[in-house]
DNA sequence: AGAATTTCCCAAACCGCTTTGAGAACCGAA
DNA sequence: TTCGGTTCTCAAAGCGGTTTGGGAAATTCT
């Protein structure tokens, strides 16, 4: 069934069906009853390729993978694109993603704005300074950041969330319980988020008059068994910290299991905060004891770049969005006053 | 630039240009390679849209994420799914995302059918009797399945891992050790794969003559959670297993702590054998004791799939593939002999 | 040299939709 | 009755490729 048909069927011309059916003002409305109910009952729907080459819009939104694997890797990334794709179906939208290898980004990003293969795209793990807004503002695609860079800049529009903050809260929490001597594994930190993070926890340190130690910092990518061996590392040193930071849950794993081995009771000996994107086979609730997190759900965030991203797109001169999510501190078990 | 201009550059027919550069016979060698250096040059691409409507074919791949969220949740979907991506993109093929919710999975399909949106879909997590073949096969979209049904039909393409040969060795290995009573921690058994494995694992333990408890089995989504949990209830029961097959790494996390917590030394006091689909961020070997486990790299099988699929979309008539992949069991340092 | 092939190339139709520019039908106002 | 203005409808021209059916040129065969 395609337009030709139906218009036949109908008695129309193509121009009249097509017009009624996108809601043009120059058809009537008796008119464009009588073709809708007849398009839904006949099932008709326009062909997408066809439409896409009369309109130049693709209704596709890109997703693209970094070449560099370990960021790929991360198990969030299907989280944060699963939360975006269920907003772009219902809207008609498809979601694409492309795995770079071969080829880097940013010559795909070209190549998307070349054929018009996508209408947006989303720009996922920002670093601190990032060619990639600077080339899609050049090709004028639409696209929204998650996460910010980190620059005076600010010609771009964003989501993110309030990174800096929650690490400060957070070590302010445990310094208020007395620990001076605070441990951050953090994410690799040339990514925004986490030197964000930094930000914070160095913030806070501050704040209280305590120094920063450099051994007592890692970053690196958040696997568990870099939790494991730093939170080990750290908690094996001379005058050891009292409470960790952490900044995935997959390191926190990596951690208890540390905690665990040096036989060290957590929420007692050593006190822990874990950062906990919500993602559904790790719960910071069913931890024994249960983990105090600095909590965000990375999927209602991957929805809501969807949101604003299609905005954008319907209406490109708008002012750009730029939107800070509060992050909340939940306390739980995993900490306590400081030992002495 | 598009083909028209190209051809007037070259001062030729859109006709001869197009056929050189998608090697019809009909243009001669000398000619050919002249387009083909100048499209090179001048960065020629031809428009996606405008191929599509011509040739009805897509150059895309559909994955459809269930509209149940607690499949969807599963980590090793991200990973699978970049692993065909980096097949598809070299290959000129997108790779599409479309997420369930409001619409369920099987008119997702249809809608592919009918407007060519895709020219082949990856079936994931199949049931033991899944619908979706069947729907697929009457659509006559070409797909490949991941995994495979629990039926005597045999009229689908499918790559899988030798669940059962996996399981039955991880257990037979055990018994050897001289384990007589064993827990499995599965994933939900109306996913073929799963009940594959508790097969595999009952086959071991009906060879040796060991009967089966059924309170040493779980069924269930494979959260790390899950895994603490299950774990420690059967490692309390009055006569307690003295060794774990557990079919996911996240649970393994989870049945690692249950075994600190209870003051089970891991390779001693109870074995332990997990799954590994080689996640990135979950390293078998980092554990401590190092982890026995039953690999299998769920990336290499989307890329392998990835290929079949295409292979498939090439030749529609040739023979369905069916393809079973071994699976190493590494023994490390989580298995020692049982304890008396 | 002339006929029969083979090799190369082209104009035009087509894919299915959107959109332009203009015509027909209908209305109330002059 | 006639005219200007709405309201509705249509034929046709794209969008940018692929593919068909011939025809011209070059080659081979008598």
């Amino acid at each position: 069934m395609n337009l030709k048909e139906l218009a036949k069927h109908l008695g129309l011309s193509q121009t009249t069906v097509s017009r009624a059916l996108n809601g043009y003002p120059e058809v009537g409305e008796a008119t464009r009853k009588r073709v809708a109910d007849e398009a839904g009952r006949l099932g008709y729907r326009p062909n997408t390729h066809a439409r896409r080459l009369a309109t130049g819009r693709s209704h596709a939104i890109g997703f693209v993978f970094p070449s560099d694997r370990s960021v790929m890797i991360d198990p969030l990334f299907s989280d944060f694109v699963a939360g975006a794709a269920e907003v772009y179906a219902p809207q008609g939208f498809e979601t694409l993603l492309h795995a770079g290898g071969h080829e880097n980004e940013m010559s795909v990003y070209r190549r998307f704005a070349e054929d018009g293969a996508v209408d947006g795209v989303v720009v996922q793990a920002p670093h601190v300074s990032d060619p990639r807004v600077a080339l899609l503002n050049e090709l004028k695609i639409p696209y929204v950041v998650h996460g910010r860079l980190d620059s005076s800049e600010n010609d771009y529009s964003w989501l993110d969330i309030d990174n800096r903050g929650a690490f400060k809260k957070a070590t302010k929490l445990l310094t208020d319980l007395g620990h001076t001597r605070i441990a951050l594994l953090n994410g690799p930190e040339h990514l925004t988020y986490a030197l964000h993070r930094r930000k914070g926890y160095e913030a806070a340190l501050v704040e209280k008059g305590l120094a920063e130690d450099a051994a007592f910092m890692f970053s690196g990518v958040m696997t568990e068994e870099n939790g494991y061996r730093e939170a080990k590392r750290v908690l094996q040193l001379p005058n050891r910290p009292t409470a960790l930071l952490i900044s995935s849950m997959m390191m926190v794993s990596g951690a208890i299991r540390a905690c665990n081995e040096l036989g060290l009771a957590i929420g007692r000996q050593v006190s822990l905060i874990g950062h906990d994107d919500g993602l559904p086979f790790m719960n910071a609730e069913g931890l024994v004891p249960s983990l105090t997190t600095t909590t965000s759900s990375i999927r209602d965030a991957g929805s809501r770049v969807a949101e604003l991203l299609l905005e954008r797109i319907e209406n490109p001169s708008s002012p750009l969005p730029g939107e800070l999510w509060n992050v909340d501190l939940i306390v739980r078990g995993s900490t306590g006053p400081a030992p002495r």
